[in-house]
RNA sequence: GCCGGAGUAGCUCAGGUGGUAGAGCAGCUGAUUUGUAAUCAGCUGGUCGGGGGUUCGAUUCCCUUCUCCGGCUCCA
């Protein structure tokens, strides 16, 4: 029989042959490397036999099926470990996780005993007993029926509850030494494949995610063919570490949160606020020079305004509780939709006027449950970088391309550069025809295909009011952030019955766009502290220059050419410390000011500075015009260097 | 909200089987005048997260509450 390669080579075997054999008549490296095999486009065990013509590729680690073949077998591995230790545990499920940055596998386990660090530690060494015991992973079948009984007889409840629902007539089980799990597969050849590994945390986990179930205890892990790759691996989790903007964020002083203030309020210190207030400066230029107008909008309404606009009813558990004052009830608003609309109806408009475009970075509350606050991503007052668009239904598409054009523009500008686009479809509770659903996701749908964005489906994720476009952008290590969300909105115009005078005369209803496109200022702030580590880019940098005098003799030079940058509007400092150089530089790299200019006796007689760049190091000794224009020309060009 | 863990000086942490705590850094004062990541000395600084209980006595034991951390659920 033949069987054929990716590369469309292909060779003749004896039908019943394994393609582990294949991969040892390739090569010995690929056999070793080899973990399972796709079988023209199943995934299948490298022992299963092959009886007719296929297409075949040997899968490994560096495939991402690999990957997760690789910690699916990790997490058998981890429960045969959890089961010698603990034999009284129900094993729930425990699938790989594919993620760029957090890849890892789980087991969700029902067992009474409340599972520490330590415990983790012994299973640990549990697990590398058995990977010692080099055990084989044998598939076997069973009758689903036959399979369900002997769940249900042994009250294996998690088991048999998945058992009743999967598909097919038998079910596969997988086996290595005394342990025994219900699973699809394929899984690797053997125990000794997984060579590193390393429990990470023990968490709680609803059955199924649905925290009407029961709660399980979830052990988090990862798994490498070798050590080099966990120790790798491990490494990316510490630099992620240094990097977290709550870590950062008071390191450099950039903000706080409080426990008299209250959780999930943030306080902006200067040197945040100084950052927000650039980020916000260059949002507001960008905005008005696209055709944008500013509006301001008070932070509380009237309770019927929520009513109306539906977030009542669909918020209510999220919303902060109404104030009462003079019979009257008011509400902290959670969004700022409602008033732009009321803007909007101040006047009649006539279909020559629009689109309207109004910005506003908005701050809104909402009532996060306790558990989530985490940072500046997630908490229950931010502001919003909002707009809402009114136009005609023959405007749409146009708008829809230009919003997406312009929040790449902002994206890029801060350096990101890779992302991941979602249109979130009509979800189960909602409001509006299925007609208008249909048309709004189809104008987005249109405006992703014109601007040759690729995107992903998200069934069900849309507004209540409206399906959406988000993007998620890529961070510097690779983790995901979601941020921007553009979304057509057919029902609040209807609801706050927004019109305009048709050509003919006629009111005609017009169509809203929502839009935020860097999301929340907080979150995107701490997703920013994180891309740059801490070091802002020259134009965003709080202290873009600092002057060091080397002995104090030599401060009112050094003050001099501070005074001559900040006439160039460039934010510099002076320490004018009586401390040693090597002190100043330890403090300004720790600050992570991008441009330390050192000056001596040496620099002040030729009117020069020693110039050194955070992280770089010493660039060497320029004249102080020099470095002006340098510094001048990064803040003009937004440089992310 | 749920499961688990943790709250000691501004920060990072040590300590104590119940007798009111200690270091480094930071801060302050002084000395030092220094050339590319920490000069030296002295001083200040804590109701040991809050409240309640047990006790002659609680930072330590018990209860409760708040906040944070790792997750789950949720996120207009």
């Amino acid at each position: 029989m033949k069987i054929t390669f990716p590369d469309n080579s292909s060779r003749e075997y004896q039908p019943g042959i394994t393609a582990a054999d294949i991969a040892k008549d390739i090569s010995q490296g690929l056999a070793k490397r080899a973990l399972a095999a796709k079988v023209n486009d199943e995934l299948v065990d490298l022992n299963r036999p092959i009886n007719q013509d296929a297409g075949l590729r040997i899968i490994t680690f560096d495939d991402e099926e690999g990957k997760l073949i690789f910690w699916h077998s990790s997490a058998h591995l981890m429960a045969s470990a959890i089961m010698r230790l603990f034999p009284q545990t129900k094993l729930a499920i425990g699938p790989a996780v594919p993620d760029d940055f957090a890849a890892r596998f789980y087991y969700d386990l029902d067992l009474d005993h409340k599972l520490t660090e330590k415990d983790l530690e012994l299973i640990e060494a549990e697990m590398a007993k058995i990977v010692a015991e080099d055990r084989p992973f044998v598939r076997s079948e069973k009758p689903r029926q036959a399979a369900l009984a002997e769940f249900n007889r042994d009250n294996d409840l998690y088991k048999a509850e998945i058992a009743g629902e999967v598909e097919g007539e038998t079910v596969s089980f997988y086996t290595h030494g005394d342990f025994i799990d219900m699973c699809r597969g394929p899984h690797v050849p053997s125990t000794g494949k997984i060579k590193a590994f390393k429990l990470l945390s023990v968490a709680g986990a609803y059955w199924r995610g649905d925290e009407k179930n029961k709660m399980l205890q979830r052990i988090y892990g990862v798994s490498f063919p070798d050590k080099q790759l966990l120790a790798e691996h491990l490494e990316k989790i510490e630099q992620a570490k240094l990097r977290d903007h709550r870590l950062l964020g008071k390191n450099l002083d950039l903000f706080s949160i409080n426990d008299e203030v209250g959780p999930g309020l943030v306080l902006w210190h200067p040197k945040g606020a100084l950052i927000r207030h650039i980020i916000e400066g260059f949002w507001k230029d960008a905005h008005i020079a696209n055709g944008y107008e500013l509006v301001y909008t008070p932070h509380i309404a009237r309770l019927e305004l929520w009513d109306r606009s539906g977030h009542l009813g669909f918020y209510k558990e999220n919303m902060f509780k109404p104030i009462e004052i003079e019979n009257q009830n008011y509400q902290l608003k959670p969004m700022n939709c409602p008033f732009h609309i009321q803007i909007y109806k101040a006047r009649k408009h006539s279909y020559r006027d629009l689109p309207y475009r109004w910005a506003e970075l908005g701050t809104v509350y909402r009532f996060e449950r306790s558990g989530v606050l985490h940072g500046l991503p997630r908490v229950r007052g931010f502001t919003q970088d909002d707009a809402h668009v009114f136009c005609r239904p023959d405007q749409l598409q146009d708008e829809l391309i230009g919003l997406l054009d312009f929040n790449l523009f902002f994206l890029e500008t801060f350096g990101f550069d890779k992302y991941n686009t979602y249109l979130s479809t009509r979800p189960e509770h909602s409001v509006g025809s299925d007609e208008s659903w249909a048309r709004a996701t189809e104008a987005l749908k249109n405006a992703l295909e014109k601007r040759g964005l690729p995107y992903q489906i998200d069934p069900g994720e849309g507004v209540f009011y409206g399906p959406k476009i988000d993007v998620k952008i890529k961070d510097n290590l690779g983790r995901f952030w979601q941020c921007t969300t553009i979304q057509v909105d057919f029902n609040l115009p209807e609801k706050f019955d927004v019109t305009y005078t048709a050509e003919d005369g006629s009111e005609k209803r017009a169509i809203m766009i929502h839009r935020a496109l860097l999301g929340s200022i907080e979150r995107f702030f701490g997703i920013l502290i994180e891309q740059y580590g801490g070091a802002f880019p020259v134009w965003l940098a709080p202290i873009q220059v600092i002057i060091l005098p080397v002995v104090d003799e030599v401060n009112d030079y050094a003050e001099h050419v501070a005074q001559m940058l900040r006439g160039a509007a460039i934010r510099v400092e002076t320490d004018k410390r009586s401390q040693k150089i090597g002190y100043k530089i330890r403090e300004a790299e720790n600050l992570k000011i991008p441009y330390m200019l050192i000056v001596g006796k040496k620099e002040e007689a030729e009117h020069t500075v020693s110039v050194r760049r955070h992280k770089l190091g010493d660039i060497g000794v320029v004249a102080v015009e020099t470095v002006s224009a340098e510094i001048l020309q990064k803040i003009k060009t937004k440089s992310l260097d």
